[in-house]
RNA sequence: GGAGAGAUGGCAGAGUGGUCGAAUGCGGUGGUCUUGAAAACCAUUGUACUGCGAGGUACCGGGGGUUCGAAUCCCUCUCUCUCCGCCA
């Protein structure tokens, strides 16, 4: 959430930028600016009450310690009303905070200068191309029937064992998961991320501090007996890390990644094009998280960027980079670049990956902060997160793309971890 | 799951109704001394809200209560530790 001392101090900004997003803020805004003065003030009225209160109380043990006991009678006779006074204000005191928190998560975060005008996906801006889109020689099929050729993903298994959307890995289908994992997990530990291996259900603090709660309820599953969720993706847990922390200055980029599996409840929202592993309600990911200096924030996300290309490139998948426009950025991002690989046989592009800078939209919530030698306070770190990768839609890219008739090409990189070179 | 003990500042640890935002030690920062370092000594050292400022207010695991006044008493929740049980 945006902080209240930015929203007092730009309003108009706020306003105008926010309509890049699609957002009308003005009505917000202004009541989020009369709420906060008016719990300024009552909260000082409190202050006041309770400075005399305790000046009062003060008085009273000093008269009794004298042995001046009527009069110390007497002066407590005045603090009923007091008393009373202050429970009153109290309680105007919380309204209005409840209401004011109410108000402030509704505005999202202020897109970057560099967010394109748009309404939909198809207003992003394409901001690269790279790899090569390959012929493929003989039959087409798209990955769904290829799984089914090798016998390497079994959907109806999964249906069996749990539900549609928890799709069993077999044989050489498993080892190219592992195979997967552990290849983004090297690449991210050359380009200096520190690996974490986290829970992947968390507690409901957990849900808030990353903006899952209480909105997005929906989307995750909820063990209710302990009242835990199971992760959509692990920038919860990781990010969770900094939760109610105060970081040092010199620690920043804190590098963090993390290999799990993401549950998403994906609630009414099958259709024919979600087919395959286009969506599924388990799957893989490694998850790559920055905690960076506000001033580096940037540069961090660029870093991001390059490290995901390098590892798209590396398998061999044709791609393209997309900065998201305002009408398809997420709420809580400031600039997202989204990774899409074109998938030969469905013959459209699968978004794989989404690399984001949050700025201190959420490290506000998360009260993660960071403090230098020579600061007088701590302030807000920049937050980041992206995939790096997610697995389902590369595998289904690699399977199409690498299909042949004698079987599917594994890409040479991937060779040292699968220990073979074809699914056939 | 059963029984017991506990939760205080960056850490360790005192404090059982008033002058306690909290002793003391360690650590951190600045300084004196030193060619430099160590040691020693001196000073300083939490967070949030609010105010131009002096200052004020809140915070001793969370929430609630008793009281003129709560780190301290009561209720409740959470977590940690020890022993027993179960277990990969």
């Amino acid at each position: 959430m945006l902080t209240l001392k930015f929203i007092q101090e730009n309003k108009e900004e706020l306003v105008k930028r926010l309509k890049v997003k699609r957002f009308d803020a003005e009505q917000i805004v202004e009541k989020i600016i009369e709420l906060d003065n008016n719990r300024k003030s009552t909260q000082s009225e409190v202050d006041q009450k309770q400075a005399e209160m305790n000046s009062l109380s003060k008085e009273i043990g000093m008269l009794f310690k004298q042995g001046k006991v009527s009069e110390a009678n007497e002066a407590k006779s005045k603090t009923a009303d007091l008393k009373e006074n202050i429970k009153e204000l109290n309680n105007q005191l919380n309204e209005i905070s409840k209401e004011l928190d109410v108000e402030v998560v509704k505005l999202p975060n202020i897109p970057h200068l560099s967010v394109p005008e748009g309404n939909s996906e198809d207003d992003n801006e394409c901001v690269k191309e790279g790899g090569e889109i390959k012929e493929i020689e003989g039959e087409k099929l798209p990955h769904w029937e290829l799984i089914k050729k090798y016998d390497i993903i079994d959907f109806e298994l999964g249906t069996k064992i749990t539900g549609a959307g928890f799709p069993v890995y077999k044989g050489k289908g498993a080892r190219l998961q592992r195979a997967l994992i552990n290849f983004f997990l090297d690449e991210g530990e050359k380009a200096g991320y520190n690996e974490v291996l986290p829970p992947i259900v968390v507690n409901e603090d957990s849900g808030f501090g990353t903006g899952q709660l209480p909105d997005k309820e929906g989307m995750m599953y909820h063990a209710t007996a302990d009242n835990l969720y199971l992760i959509p993706t692990a920038e919860v847990p990781v990010t969770n890390i900094y939760r109610d922390e105060v970081v040092k200055e010199e620690e920043l980029p804190l590098k963090n990644m993390a290999y799990t599996p993401c549950f998403r409840r994906e609630a009414g929202s099958w259709g024919s094009h979600v087919r395959g592993l286009n969506r599924l309600h388990q799957f893989d990911k490694v998850e790559i998280v920055q905690i960076a200096h506000p001033e580096k924030s940037y540069e961090a996300l660029e870093g991001m960027v390059a490290h995901v290309e390098n590892i798209v490139n590396k398998l061999g998948l044709p791609y393209r980079i997309l900065r998201l426009c305002g009408g398809d950025i997420s709420f809580t991002s400031a600039l997202t670049f989204d990774f899409e690989v074109y998938s030969a046989a469905q013959e459209r592009w699968l978004e794989v990956s989404s690399v984001s800078n949050f700025e201190n939209y959420q490290a506000n919530r998360l009260k993660c902060r960071y403090k230098g030698k020579d600061m007088k306070k701590p302030e807000l770190v920049h937050t980041l997160n992206g995939s790096a990768l997610a697995l389902p839609r590369i595998v289904a890219a690699l399977l199409e793309n690498n299909q042949t008739p004698e079987g599917i090409r594994i890409p040479e990189v991937l060779v040292p971890y699968t220990r073979f070179d074809i699914i056939n």
